[in-house]
RNA sequence: GGGGCGUUAGCUCAAUUGGGAGAGCGCCGCCUUUGCAAGGCGGAGGUCAUCGGUUCGACCCCGAUACGCUCCA
């Protein structure tokens, strides 16, 4: 039987005999089970049921789910490739009975399946069943072995522990004991002693749980009124079983892969021996390129945190084989992933679907790791090489740290690589380094500690009966007329605060914006009291019942918001009215920027591609920040695209529609934009830019829709685009792996950078006709320019070459005045050389060279050297105008052998000039700052000389 | 938001406490060979990212900026 035909048969034998109803697996990735890194047992999908928390239409269902199992409690990432039956992923069949049949139905269902459909021989088959616990107080499951004595003689029917044969989901929940088959693959003895022993000969294949207690929290077992039963087979296994191979992957579930890497990678085939390179390498490529297939089709792809960051690990696992094992130096698991889909396409819609956006997850990854990789297994080489002196050999922590750190090779990967070399890592060392990472990145960040209102504050506030904050009123922001209903420093609640003091205010109602969604929230003032009571002066307490507040942060806690800031003058009471004002301007701006945010998003999706996902944003009233998905840098031409983009829908004077509406019928819009993984209020906020909302809901699936920016948000946003002014993108960079930033500006700001821009590029028009120390002076000040102004990417794109060209002539000027100098130099030197070279030529040779910098003083040097060969030599070159001294020194060996080094003559030379120096015994540089001691220089030069 | 690493020839990368900028591959020319592959010899090619500071002297040390990569939150 092939792979395919085995999985229908399971399903269709619990379907067609026994009334199940085929309830499709779940998604590999857990919608709403934080507990739970990855689905890793077909029960996942009906724990709810188990718990007695919901419910289904049916009582017996039947269907393969899809596993992860890496990263989580159970991993068996380590052990993928390894040996022939760990994966990362696999699909667990299983069956299902919610209250209805028990154990006689469930144990001779199995029986049934496996030696009447499967063709199983029934001589090769044991059963393990719940042999008791004494210490728990648990009797033997003899219901089990009764049954199981029906199909099988006693000596097949096996007691287990209670860590084999009794199942729990937790600490505390439903449990039950639980009945495997076992199953030999050798056949013809008696291997009822190998069973649950390790023996990959003797296996188990199919366990049956029945759950029939709850574990109480005091540890008891009550019996469970509605008794259920769960069960779990592992395709791959079966499979093995029943196509008669001891290998999970000598199947057909696997043999299209192998075809596929050996096509890719031009290897030999795949060979089946366990402790071979090449074999182990076939594994786990197929292994993982099935795992990250199926939890790409499910939504979930290689990333930085949690669920994603496993999945990067064993993506980078597979992709360094590539290299290392293969010799391919391009990406190419991603194009296995047609293999995986022909293997698991038809079994389940949701791979047949997304093969295609599975493999360009992939391949982004893939060349994410490829950038680094290289480097990578360089400096990993170099560290092995080191390691290998010690004993026992060991990549030290640094080195670890560094390959994560810089090179983005996980600990795991590190570790994998140096067991294949029989190293260890010293990943005490390596954890002890990232906590240090962890803390100086944390450190400087949170200098300024924020008040927060805590969940015991939040229970006390409520026992107050202070009524949840009033916001509806946050949108258009005018001034207007609250109550102070508690006063909070962070610790404590007080009655009053007076001036100096830094404290949170909760009143009644708000206009205020507190921070979130990404956008900074307001400031403003409060002032509190009294203060229109007309005559107040004479009042005897009106003086200091007054209160002035400044607020420089607000934030959210559950229904409260707190207005964080400092008392300016008198005192703040609870109960005090308020009067309460934002600061219009900065809430304008911030308003300019988010509908800017939004444009933005629009835009980049239409000009780098619909793959563009926002993974973050900030708005604040000076600038705003966007975070997208993608790997490569935007090209000035897409910036200036996008730029031009958001201009046209500020120039257009596009209506800001804002309207909450259910969740369900919002996300039926076509094209709206819902940051990936985030969670959202029902009903939930639409703002749409150019579209009225209700216009949006009539007619949801109209493709004019992706032309509008349609964003679910609760900030606040300029009621007309034009109120925008103008946009310019700033900048735009790489920020993590696989995601950019960009920053960008509007209004003032905007037209500012754009002014910047012109002014810069006439000041470049005018540079153009300098030359000279002139052009050299002004294209340095130049280059200061354009790296210290705000200018927007396309300017800045447009400039950089102008002054690169600025910088070329620069060079010329500045090549052809070393040329002359240096020319000078030489001709002074032959002449010198001439001289000297009728006298003896041991004699040493000191000369003044006029005009000459170091450079070419160097030069006159080097034209010496090779024709006195046999002369010390040293040249001096005095600038009047700089105020310095150049010198120059070689000496040949023979005067070394006497005691004059070069370094040491120069050194003496340029003290009697107000300089020091050094160098090599051979050849040294030296100068001096008083070039009117040149004589001076010249005489201690001779001196050296002579005394040595 | 914060941290780390990096930027040197067309490409991949070196350069000891700061003392004359290098290798391999590629390119060009010549030689060797029947031809090819290869080999031998020679050559061109550098704003050491940019700007500033320290220094007699900076690829190297310090600061700022840009760009790239990466990690943490």
């Amino acid at each position: 039987m092939r792979a395919a035909e085995i999985r229908t048969a399971f399903i269709e034998f619990f379907r067609q005999k026994a009334g199940h109803t085929f309830a499709a697996g779940g998604p590999v990735v857990p919608f709403d089970d934080p507990t739970l890194l990855f689905t890793n047992a077909g029960m996942n999908q009906f724990k709810d049921v188990f718990l007695g928390r919901g419910s289904r239409p049916y009582t017996r269902a039947v269907n393969s789910q899809k596993c992860i199992r890496a990263g989580g409690k159970h991993n068996d990432l380590e052990d993928v490739g390894q040996d022939v039956y760990h994966h990362t992923f696999f699909e667990m069949l299983g069956n299902w009975s919610f209250g209805d049949y028990f154990k006689e139905e469930s144990i001779s269902w199995g029986w049934e399946l496996l030696t009447k459909v499967y063709g199983l021989d029934p001589e090769r088959l044991y059963a393990t069943y719940f042999g008791g616990d004494p210490a728990s107080g648990l009797e033997p499951d003899e219901e089990a072995r009764a049954l199981w004595s029906r199909f099988l003689p006693a000596n097949r029917v096996i007691p287990g522990s209670m860590k084999d044969n009794f199942w729990e989901m937790g600490e505390t929940g439903p449990c039950g004991p639980c009945s495997e088959i076992h199953f030999d693959r050798i056949g013809g003895r008696d291997a009822a002693k190998l069973v649950n022993s390790g023996d990959p000969d003797v296996l188990e294949i199919w366990n049956h749980v029945f759950i029939q207690f709850n574990r109480e929290a005091d540890g008891a077992l009550k019996q469970l009124p509605a008794r259920h039963v769960d069960t779990g087979m592992g395709l791959e296994r079966l499979v093995s079983v029943i196509q008669g191979k001891r290998s999970n992957y000598d199947t057909d579930l696997w043999s299209p892969i192998f075809e596929a890497i050996r096509t890719i990678t031009g290897a030999r085939p795949y060979g089946g021996a366990l402790h071979d390179h090449t074999d182990i390498a076939y594994r786990i490529i197929a292994d993982h390129v099935r795992c990250l297939t199926a939890a790409a089709c499910d939504g979930a792809g290689p990333g930085s945190d949690g669920r994603n960051y496993v999945l990067r690990r064993i993506l980078r696992r597979a992709a360094r084989h590539g290299r290392q094992t293969f010799g391919i130096d391009r990406p190419f698991v991603y194009a296995l992933v047609p293999a995986v889909v022909e293997t698991l396409g038809a079994a389940f819609p949701e791979i047949a679907a997304g093969g295609e956006r599975a493999a360009a997850i992939i391949r982004a990854e893939e060349e994410l790791f490829g950038r680094t990789l290289g480097r990578g297994i360089a400096l990993f080489d170099e560290s092995a090489a080191r390691a290998a002196k010690l004993i026992p050999p060991s990549i030290c922590a640094e080195d670890a740290f560094r390959l994560h750190d810089t090179w983005g090779f996980p600990i795991d990967l590190t570790q994998v690589m140096a067991k294949e070399r029989n190293m260890s890592v010293d990943v005490a060392g390596y954890e002890l380094l990232m906590e240090r990472a962890r803390e100086t990145s944390r450190g400087t960040a949170s200098e300024t500690h924020a008040i927060e209102l805590t969940p015991d504050a939040l229970a006390k506030l409520a026992a107050l009966h202070v009524h949840a904050t009033d916001d509806s009123h946050t949108d258009d922001g005018r001034p207007m007329r609250a109550r102070v209903a508690a006063i909070w420093d962070g610790r404590e609640f007080h009655p009053t605060a007076s001036a100096g003091t830094t404290v949170a205010l909760v009143l009644d109602r708000t206009c205020f914006y507190a921070e979130s969604g990404g956008q900074e929230a307001d400031h403003g003032d409060i002032r509190t009291g009294h203060s229109d009571g007309g005559g107040a002066v004479g009042d005897g307490h009106a003086l200091g019942s007054h209160g002035m507040f400044c607020v420089h942060d607000v934030q959210r806690f559950g229904d409260y918001i707190l207005h964080i800031g400092q008392v300016q003058s008198g005192i703040v009471r609870v109960g005090d009215p308020a009067e309460i004002a934002l600061r219009h301007e900065r809430r304008e701006a911030i308003r300019a920027n988010h509908t800017a945010t939004h444009l933005l998003n629009l835009a980049l999706r239409a000009v780098v591609g619909e793959e563009v996902q926002q993974r973050g944003s900030l708005v604040a009233a000076d600038r705003l920040r966007f975070d997208y998905s993608g790997s490569t840098a935007l090209s000035a031409a897409d910036a200036g695209r996008i730029e031009a983009m958001v201009n046209r829908a500020i120039a257009s004077d596009l209506t800001v529609s804002i309207k909450s509406v259910d969740l369900a019928s919002a996300r039926t819009v076509n094209g709206v934009r819902a940051v990936f993984g985030e969670r959202y209020p029902d009903p939930v906020r639409v703002v749409s830019v150019g579209a009225r909302v209700d216009a949006l809901l009539a007619n949801p699936s109209d493709p004019l829709w992706r032309e509008v920016s349609v964003e679910f948000c609760g900030g606040t946003h300029v009621q007309s685009t034009a109120r925008a002014g103008a946009f310019v993108l700033l900048s735009e960079s790489a920020c993590a792996a696989g995601i950019r930033r960009c920053f960008g500006l509007t209004g003032d700001a905007a037209r500012a950078a754009t002014a910047n821009a012109t002014a810069l590029l006439a000041r470049i028009e005018l540079a153009a006709r300098l030359d000279g120390e002139a052009l050299l002076a002004e294209v340095a000040e130049l280059a200061r320019l354009e790296s210290t102004t705000a200018l927007g990417i396309v300017s800045r794109s447009a400039i950089l070459p102008k002054i690169d060209g600025l910088r070329e002539r620069a060079k010329e000027v500045r090549r052809q005045s070393e040329g002359t100098t240096r020319e000078g130099a030489l001709v002074q030197a032959r002449a010198l050389i001439e001289a000297h070279a009728a006298r003896d030529a041991e004699r040493p040779l000191v000369a003044i060279v006029t005009g000459a910098d170091a450079t070419a003083l160097m030069a006159a040097i080097d034209c010496a050297r090779a024709r006195l060969t046999q002369t010390p030599i040293l040249f001096l070159s005095p600038d009047v105008e700089s105020g310095k001294v150049a010198i120059a020194a070689t000496c040949p060996s023979s005067a070394i052998a006497r005691g004059i080094k070069a370094g040491d003559w120069v050194k003496a030379t340029a003290q009697a000039c107000g300089g020091s120096g050094g160098g090599k015994a051979d050849t040294a540089q030296a100068g001096g700052k008083d070039p009117s001691k040149i004589n001076e220089a010249v005489a201690a030069a001779i001196a050296f000389a002579n005394r040595s």
